[in-house]
DNA sequence: CTGTTAGCGCATTCAA
DNA sequence: TTGAATGCGCTAACAG
């Protein structure tokens, strides 16, 4: 087992002081170029490696970024995850992961763990059934650079990174028109987290566009009746078209329609959202609305650093950077008349 | 902004010395109840939180522990990560991630930087297409308790995680035995990495047993001719069953199987491997063999966090831990007859 | 019970 | 060009 060799091994070891390695290993100029190549040799033939807390000691400063995310059973979290770990490492900076599970409790606790690592910046989603926010502004209060991701929250004033909900739900739908679909229910994601909301809103705005009268019965919770009350709708004719809010509940929705004998897309049109991997390996192939997962991370994150890397300048002004999605046309739509 | 408060900052606000303020914090109990309760208050009022680097540096220890992982576009990983995450979380550890892709080079960067930033531990799983391993033995030459997970690199000496690959393959080309099929197709993984070996061994150990001869014609590689040779053996009736390494190899074949007009599981078992999220999604769903992913990850991490804080107890019995899988039947395969 | 001293590893003064 | 001194925040050993 090697020993970790520090700098006053270094020193001791060719007889000079401390700050004179200091000073060899750290390129300034005021040093001769022969104790100079002295002391980089012995160090190279030591592995000496600097110690990471001896600096940030000094410094302040810790290269971690945090990152607190729900959960990684939907894969777009994985390529968002995927995306930020792709700058960090280029950039140097170690990458510190919680997970929140979805639970207040857990994403509040994991706030404070890496307040208490120090981390030089951080990148949240907020979990979804969170109503008290108090541990995001903790980490704004303590100067911690924050960047929120994928969900708004009104109540933390702070930089987005986000998709565009409202125009992918929009294209969805509206793609849905053009294909001569008029029925179209729209199933909703879970009440506390702005996505679903803003994918409502561009239903709306769709429908609203080519006159089509909203009818609120048309509107679905994804609960446990989803499939009975979907059903129901079916059996009445009153369904041309489904938009979900994920690839999941499309596939709910898709199971629910084989049951009844109906035929996607001739009877309905399917669309999801997320392009999750199974929208690809469902049959018929499930259109969808791509997110750019891997941006938002890599966005969010080179912002992060860039944020530390210049030092937080005084005022800044907090923006919100939406980022477009794509609509993905498979099997599960018709295609337009 | 608010400030971060040192344990200095309190001893000078009560007129005491930073090392009485430091007994109070640690509940050492040589100290008087009132200035212990003086200080607990005002350390509370002040929310001071200890500052980590000062501590890992009188302890070389950091209470981090690396992750080395090559990918998160298969769930299993995910889950794996989900795993480590829950119990690192619980005892009080941070998990700092680094994605290898796969890449040799990356790999070796990423161990050299968790190695830099003096992680307690380090879990990984070696890269699909590394030969040289040097810089996991610079991991262990280190002192860095070291568990690789998945995958079984001969050349490694440290304690292992992983699923019994063996087992895993032998029982689910038993099961396809088991409903009369006897040309049974095995889909390869990559080369490079045991656990494709290890179910190799697995289906050749289950023919054995019921003595049908290996065919080496039905084992193929899962490269770009995949689909033409197996559409050529499918025209030509020599396959009543695929066992493939992967959910998604599956789904390669099941492809081929429909393109040829045959039917799963009537003409064709098909079995695959992971419990992907997408087999259960697939129609017909595919029988697959499902890992115990976030076991081995709980498993991996307590084990590394087990044997950090015990302190590394000298001679050490490197051990391969093997967690048993479990066949899961769906739709892709006949009942057993 | 509390203060003093020292040191973890490093970089940055200030002197020589 | 190099050395000595200092301090980042904390704790442990030793005095008192």
């Amino acid at each position: 087992m090697k020993k970790r060799v520090s700098i006053t091994d270094i020193a001791r070891a060719l007889n000079v002081t401390p700050s004179t390695v200091s000073r060899a290993l750290n390129g300034g100029h005021k040093i001769s170029e022969k104790t100079r190549k002295k002391i980089i040799d012995l160090a190279a033939e030591l592995g000496y490696r600097p110690n990471p807390f001896a600096k940030s000691l000094l410094y302040n400063k810790t290269y971690n970024i945090g990152l607190v995310i729900p959960e990684f059973t939907h894969h777009f979290f994985n390529k968002v995850l995927n995306g930020i770990e792709s700058v960090t490492y280029e950039r140097g900076y170690h990458l510190i992961i919680c997970t929140s599970d979805n639970l207040y409790e857990k994403e509040k606790k994991s706030c404070q763990t890496l307040l208490d690592a120090r981390v030089d910046g951080m990148v949240a989603t907020v979990a979804n059934n969170s109503q008290s926010f108090e541990h995001y502004k903790d980490i704004i209060d303590a100067g911690v650079p924050l960047v929120l991701i994928d969900r708004i929250c009104e109540d933390i004033e702070t930089n987005y990174v986000i998709t565009d909900d409202f125009e992918g739900a929009r294209q969805a739908v509206e793609h849905l028109i053009s294909t001569d679909c008029r029925k179209i229910i729209y199933i909703k994601g879970p009440d506390s987290i702005s996505t679903t909301f803003n994918r409502y809103m561009g239903y709306v705005e769709a429908l609203k566009k080519h006159n089509i009268p909203l009818n609120e019965e048309l509107v679905l919770a994804s609960d446990d009746d989803l499939p009975k009350k979907l059903r129901a709708l079916l059996q009445e004719k009153k369904v041309d078209a489904i938009f979900a809010f994920s690839d999941y509940l499309a596939y709910d929705a898709l199971k629910v329609i084989r049951e009844e004998g109906l035929s996607v897309p001739e009877d309905i049109s399917v669309i999801g959202y997320a392009d999750e991997p199974i929208a690809t390996y469902l049959s018929p192939a499930l259109s969808t609305v791509q997110q750019p997962a891997f941006d938002i991370g890599r966005i969010g994150a080179s912002f992060i650093m860039d944020r530390i890397d210049k030092g937080s300048s005084a005022e800044q002004d907090f923006f919100t950077e939406y980022l477009p999605t794509k609509l993905v046309l498979r099997a599960s739509t018709k295609k337009p008349v």
